[in-house]
DNA sequence: GTGGTCTAGACCACG
DNA sequence: GTGGTCTAGACCACT
C-alpha cells in the first residue's frame, strides 16, 4: 500500500506524509481509523522508525492524525476538512505553474484536456466505489 | 530586476536559475544577449559569488547559457526551445497537482476560471509589448 | 462522576489520581469513606483494570487511600492534610508561572481579578453546601 | 547561559524550547538576532545535536525562530507577540491552578503576596536595565 | 562553517 | 504491544 521512492529528492518522511494525506483525502483511510503503527510502517517501507516518527509527528502537529500513547495513531475527525483547506490555500502555486506553462507555449486547450481526463477518471472510480457499496 | 527571497526554502542558486529561465521565456532577456556578470549579479543580490557561479554553471550544463571567457555569459540561441521542452516534460507533475486538487473538492470550473484569467492577462501584456515595439 | 480525557497527554492513571485527589479536597469524598472498587472504576471509565490499579497503588503510597483486603479501598483519615501540604510544596511552580505571565505582559490587576472571581465562586458554593446540610 | 536539568521529567528538547522562549520574552535575545547554532548548543548543553534540532524545529513550526540553511537560526520579528499570545491562551490553566490552591486552603492574601513580590522584582530589574542603557 | 536527513540501536512509560 | 525520547554517528546540500 505504501511505498518509498529512494531516488526522489523529496525526503522520505515527506513522502510518507504525502501518501497518508492522499489516502485520507481519497477516503481509503477514514477519519477515526487507526493508521499503521510506527513499527509496522518502518518494516513495510524498510526505513528507520525515527523517520516514520518524524512524518507522524508532523501530521500530528498539522492536526491530521492524533497519537494515543500505548495504543497507536488515529486519523482526526476533521482531517479531510483540514487537508482540503490546505490545498485551497495553495491555489496561488497553481496559478504560478499555469503561468509558467503558458510562457512555455502550452496551449489553453492542452490544459483543458488534461483536466477533463482527470475528472473523467475520478468520476469513473467514484461510480465503481458507489457500485461496490450497493 | 532580480531578487532573492531569503526566507524561501528553495536554495538561492535555484532561485537565480528560475528567474533567469523565466526572463528568457518571457523574452525579457533575448537569445544571444549577455546576462549580468557573476560579480554584478552577486552585488545586486547581495549573495556570495560562489552561489551565482553555481547557478550559472548549472544553466551552462543545461545548454541555456554559455560562458565566453574574457567576455561573460550569453544566452544560447536555442535556450527558449530547451526551456519549453523542459516544461513539457514536467506535465506529469501538473497532472498530479490537478488530481490532488480534484480530490480536495476543487471543481473543474474553478480550475478553468484560473486558467482563463491567466491566459487573458498574458494576451493583454503581449498586446502592450507589441504596441511598444511598433 | 469520574471521566477520562482520552486525547489528553497526561496518562490515564494520573488523571484518575488527580480526580480522586480533587474530590477528596472538595470533600465530595470524605475521609474514611470507601471509594469505587478497581472493578467498578475500570467499568465506569472503560479503562484497563491495571491502569486503575496503578493509580490506586500510587495514592496508597502517598498515604491518601488505604487498601483493606477483602473490603476495598478507603480514604485515609489524614488525606486532606497530606494533599494540602503537597499543594503548598508546589507553590514554587506557581511563582514561576506568575513570573512567565508577568514577562508576557499580563498585568497585576488581571491576575487579581482572576483570583478574586475564583474565591467568590468558591464562597458561593460553600454557602449552597452549607444550606443543603441544614 | 543555557542549562539542562537531567533529573527533570520534562524532556530535554522541551527544556531548551522553554529557556529560549524565556530569553526572547525577557529580551535577553532580541528579535532578528541569531541564536546559538545547533552544534554550539549541543556542545554547551552536552546533549545530542538531534535533540537540539528537535527543539529548534518545534520553535520553527511555532513561528518563534526561522532557519536559514547554511547560515543558522534567527529569532522571528514577531516572536514576542506570538509568545505573549500563547501565554494569554493558557490563562485557563492558571484558573485551574488557583482553584486547586484555594481548595487546599491557601488564602487569597498569600497569593496576592506572591504576585506582589514578583512584580516588585521585575520592576527593580527593569529599572537596572534602564539605567544601564543610559 | 551552517542546517537537513537518515540510520542504528537503546531505554522508558503506558496499557 | 504502543509511542516518546535520546544518543552516536553518518552523509548531503548550501553559503
Amino acid at each position: 500500500m505504501f511505498s518509498i521512492d529512494a531516488m526522489s529528492r523529496t525526503p522520505v518522511y515527506e513522502q510518507i506524509e504525502n501518501q497518508l494525506e492522499k489516502f485520507i483525502l481519497s477516503e481509503i483511510i477514514r477519519e477515526g481509523e487507526q493508521i499503521p503503527s510506527i513499527r509496522e510502517m518502518s518494516l513495510e517501507l524498510l526505513v528507520n522508525p525515527n523517520t516514520v516518527t518524524k512524518a507522524y509527528s508532523e501530521l500530528d502537529t498539522k492536526g491530521i492524525i492524533k497519537s494515543v500513547p500505548g495504543k497507536g495513531y488515529f486519523v482526526c475527525s476533521d482531517a479531510c476538512a483540514i487537508l482540503k483547506n490546505a490545498v485551497r490555500d495553495n491555489l496561488e502555486k497553481f496559478r504560478c505553474d499555469v503561468h509558467d506553462m503558458a510562457l512555455a507555449g502550452i496551449t489553453k486547450s492542452e490544459l483543458y484536456d488534461i483536466i477533463d481526463s482527470i475528472f473523467e477518471d475520478m468520476k469513473a472510480k467514484d461510480k465503481v466505489k458507489g457500485d461496490n457499496l450497493q
